[in-house]
RNA sequence: GCCCCGAUAGUUUAGUGGCUAGAAUUGAGGAUUGUGGCUCCUUAGAUGCAGGUUCAAAUCCUGCUCGGGGCACCA
């Protein structure tokens, strides 16, 4: 094999990890606290298979997922892929041997996912990503205790009050509306309301080119305006005078944009200009839940968009009960990818400026077990992948330090003694985390591999201490040593793991 | 899939067409057979890949790969 080649393989594949100590103690330090937190809230933890037939990803998420899934061909030519999302995994499972099992069943799981995407900050091809769902009531309490479950998660890795929101919308309630408005085609108008930054870029480009700039110039101004209204002019340089006032000028301007291309494209698929008026002002409505509700309920919904609404009104009081309210917010236009929810979407987002994308993302899909066969049993539940939250907190400095995990180094000082040193070794790993060095090495040596490894605390076993029935505890950050007899030595060791 | 930036030992980096690519740190061995983080010695280790221009390329050009950032997408 050429070098060329060889050094391509060791590089390993395009957007995934190599997991060194230190990379993977950070990893698990998320996954450590999700695994934690959902054991404290009750959730039983549960595995699925890597693998699952393409058939089940592309029966409930649509076939145009598998595009960005890695495609596997099992023996008897059925596709496989590598799973790009744990529910309905989970769907599968649960349709199997849902009556074993007392409902709500509360459920975690930290698989590794797949997608086939190109990476860049906070999205990597394969990822741990959290799991929890509450299978079997449709209630808003459950939805609520789910947000309150990821806020904990959140907080507990480091984030604060006011670093994240949770942003939350019913489903039901737009697409209620919608058809209250007497519009047929509601996902189309969704597709219209989540591309409206799109509508602006075009928009502004449209014109610069009938201003005769050029194409290039047009969209980089474009592109300026959005990243302005997301604070981040600050990285372009080298602009013009008369650029800039291009740039504020649409900046201005692009609220007015907004609306006039919104109701305009509304218009094309097909609605009347009044009520493309109405589902505009209602996609608009966001804001502290208690605000969204008021505003909202102003609004002639009919019946079942009234029934959505008390929903959200009533999840809003266990969000109220479970601490959490604070964290969240109601926005009329956020939909989520997904066709398979169907209530309570929520997402969580960054506030700290560090990553653009979600933290994590759920919601009600009442729909989907049943739609495999069996009874309708209705679910909610989130994904929170670790990669985005690990930048964030990365970015804030927010991550522990990393240090090897070992209580106490048993350092032997010749090799007359290793014999007796590894069976103090044997006796004390039954409670602690020891690193034996049996290879005979001079004691200064060991001294100093402890030091590089950054473990506090050696035991010394030599001729002279075993001679009395005792060993030497050195505590490598003071230099300060101690004889301690081996009888009951467990209780010594002991109090000082503890204390620290 | 698209756009911008980048790539020199494991890591941080020097080197603006010209001597054998230089250093720090890390790794391995030793000075030192019971007390380290200091010092000293020895040793190992790099121009991402493939072409092209040139007497001469780490340096200039093209393509690719990988990484970073952004767009589109995002289960």
């Amino acid at each position: 094999m050429d070098d060329g080649v060889l050094k391509e393989i060791l590089k390993g594949i395009k957007g995934f990890r190599d997991y060194y100590p230190a990379d993977f103690a950070k990893v698990n330090y998320i996954l450590d606290i999700m695994k934690k937190v959902s054991e404290s809230f009750g959730y039983e933890e549960y595995e699925g298979p890597s693998l699952e037939y393409a058939k089940l990803i592309e029966i409930k998420s649509g076939e145009e997922i598998l595009e960005e899934t890695f495609i596997v061909k099992g023996k008897d030519d059925r596709k496989l892929v590598l799973r790009p999302e744990q529910t309905p995994t989970l769907a599968r499972m649960i349709v199997n041997e849902q009556q074993r099992y007392p409902k709500p069943i509360r459920w975690f799981s930290i698989p590794r996912i797949f997608r086939n995407e190109t990476p860049q900050k906070g999205r990597v091809r394969e990822f741990f990503q959290f799991n929890a769902d509450i299978i079997g009531v449709d209630h808003p309490a459950a939805d609520a205790e789910i947000i309150a479950l990821t806020c904990n998660i959140i907080k507990t890795s480091g984030l604060k009050d006011g670093e994240f929101i949770c942003v939350i919308n019913s489903r039901e309630l737009v697409q209620s509306y919608i058809e209250y408005l007497g519009i047929e085609n509601y996902l189309d108008v969704i597709k219209v309301l989540d591309s409206k930054e799109k509508y602006i870029q075009d928009f502004i480009v449209e014109e610069l080119l009938e201003k005769k700039f050029t194409a290039s110039k047009a969209k980089e101004i474009a592109t300026f305006v959005r990243l302005k209204k997301q604070k981040k002019e600050k990285e372009f340089p080298n602009l013009s005078n008369k650029d800039k006032e291009y740039i504020n000028y649409y900046y201005e301007l692009s609220p007015e944009i907004e609306k006039q291309k919104i109701i305009e494209t509304l218009i094309k698929i097909g609605l009347d200009e009044e009520i493309a008026e109405k589902v505009y002002f209602f996609s608009k409505t966001k804001g502290t839940p208690s605000f969204f509700l008021e505003e909202i309920s102003k609004l002639d919904l009919g019946e079942k968009a009234s029934l959505a609404l008390e929903k959200l009104r009533e999840l809003a009081i266990y969000l109220e009960y479970f601490g959490v309210i604070n964290n969240c917010e109601y926005n009329a236009s956020i939909a989520r990818g997904l066709d398979y929810y169907t209530g309570i979407v929520y997402e969580f987002f960054d506030r700290t400026g560090s990553v653009v994308r979600a933290i994590a993302g759920g919601g009600r899909y009442d729909q989907l077990v049943s739609s495999f066969g069996g009874e309708k049993i209705p679910a909610t539940g989130i994904g929170m992948g670790e990669t985005v939250l690990m930048a964030i907190l990365e970015d804030l400095g927010r991550l522990p330090t990393y240090c090897q995990k070992v209580d106490f180094y048993v350092a032997p000082v010749n090799k007359k003694v290793i014999k007796e040193a590894a069976d103090i070794t044997a006796r004390l790993r039954k409670e602690f985390r020891v690193l034996f060095n049996p290879f005979g090495w001079k004691l200064s040596n060991q001294l100093e591999d402890a030091a590089a490894r950054k473990i506090k605390h050696m035991i010394i076993v030599g001729k002279r201490e075993l001679e009395q029935n005792k060993v030497t505890l050195r505590n490598l950050e003071t230099g300060e040593q101690t004889l301690l007899p081996i009888e009951g030595i467990e209780d010594e060791l002991r109090k000082i793991v503890n204390t620290e």
